[in-house]
DNA sequence: GAAGGCCGTGAAGAACCTGTGAAGGAACGA
DNA sequence: TCGTTCCTTCACAGGTTCTTCACGGCCTTC
């Protein structure tokens, strides 16, 4: 449900402004205030949206949108909200061409932001809200804040229940224990990454029959972890 | 699953194209072509959902809004998503406050309608029903605006019930403290969020038989609070 | 089979979260 | 205006959780 939202707005007062809704919207914000930090940033971050005005320093907002998406061809792409001051329609629909996937003039209410927002959230990320993770005897309940093994409520921390989630979202998939970090913790969340071996431990203990072998939480050497998308019953119990 | 759905669009390949995509979803449709007619049909038929073009002939959208919400007043109010060719925010917000639960700002997907009027019935449904909340010996009545406990009515403080209500609206959800301000004092209600956890303490002062350890009032570590879905007798009483 | 890196794990202090009493101030009705 | 009720904030205590560290064992690669 919270999403990992990247702004990129030069003048500071707004964007604290759009940070701060959004925050209280329960998203993860990373604020940067020029184009060329916003591609490095959508870059290294990869984040589940770009809040992106148009007019900024260094690299302006349609050519940020034009190089990131070069880059992810083939890739998942980022939505993008651009914010546009210019009320020409050029700029808006160069802008929709460019493959932002909405906008909003200046000035603008930032609760009509945190709608689209929502909109384009929901829009994207296909999975509605309210959806239960299920895999194996496991279950897990993002709205309810619950997780079950084989109809069991099982006493999880939130540390443990975001990790947990994060890799539910996508099953099999592997995760870094950076991305890891990142995904359930937000952006600026400086922590060693080893931390995460300590809640997948802990985990274990709590929703693995046999902690040992692990049913659920994978290892991935050398990557990180991952949670199974299909759980094998080791032996006939 | 099938809701009665009642289209107000002036536009009659535009209103065919809904019904078709709405019928195809299962839905059962009634179109109309004008305000006034909108407001006739939603008063006679009660439909599930109304699907409401701003700009009609004779009476527009907005005050279809309006005259309906009026009506309403006590009663169920039918869930409305509206449509909007002018992307002016004052239409959106205008809506929203007149108690839209939903826009579309034209030109639009049919496919996001659909999955709209998907994501406003399953928030609606559940509650059209009783318009009385129950978990367990506790009943809250949003319409009177009481609580009781086991048959006995419960003294409760604005602030209280607000919160109540809020939780038991979906009981077994948690909900962070944000957003319970949010929720049950409005948007902008800029108050120290752990001002809940007072009016919280005192809730269970009033309605758990042992505050201590709480049956209805979940605290939800790490997160904020949730109202029980099912009440489980800690002893056997 | 050996070397080197990677992972699992226990323990302990730091950091964080919630419950609660008290007190100031706002809102309301008389 | 006054008194009462209610809301909000604050501070602290007690409990829970997070993070780090260190070490031993495991996996992979060569």
């Amino acid at each position: 449900m919270p999403a990992r939202i990247l702004v990129a707005e030069d003048d500071r007062k707004q964007a604290e402004l759009i940070r701060r809704y959004l925050e209280r919207e329960g998203h993860l914000t990373v604020v940067v205030h020029d184009g060329r930090a916003a591609i490095d940033e959508a870059r290294r971050r990869s984040p589940d949206l770009l809040v992106l005005d148009v007019m900024m320093p260094k690299v302006d907002g349609l050519d940020v949108c034009r190089v990131l998406r070069a880059d992810g061809a083939g890739d998942r792409d980022v939505p993008i909200i651009m914010l546009t001051a210019r009320s020409t329609e050029d700029d808006l629909l160069l802008g929709l061409d460019l493959g932002a996937d909405d906008y909003l003039t200046k000035p603008y209410n930032p609760r009509e932001l945190v709608a689209r927002v929502r909109t384009v959230l929901r829009r994207t990320r296909g999975r509605a809200e309210g959806e239960v993770y299920r895999v194996g005897a496991l279950e897990i309940d993002p709205v309810r804040h619950e997780v079950q093994l084989a109809g069991e409520l099982v006493e999880i921390t939130p540390a443990e229940f975001k990790i947990l989630a994060c890799l539910a979202a996508s099953p099999g998939r592997a995760f870094s224990r950076q991305q890891l970090l990142e995904h359930a913790f937000g952006f600026d969340h400086y922590v060693f990454d080893r931390t995460i071996d300590v809640h997948v431990m802990n985990l274990r203990k709590k929703i693995e029959p046999e902690p040992g072998s692990p049913a659920y939480l994978k290892t991935v050497y050398g990557v990180g972890y991952k949670l199974a998308d299909k759980v094998v019953t080791s032996d006939a119990s």
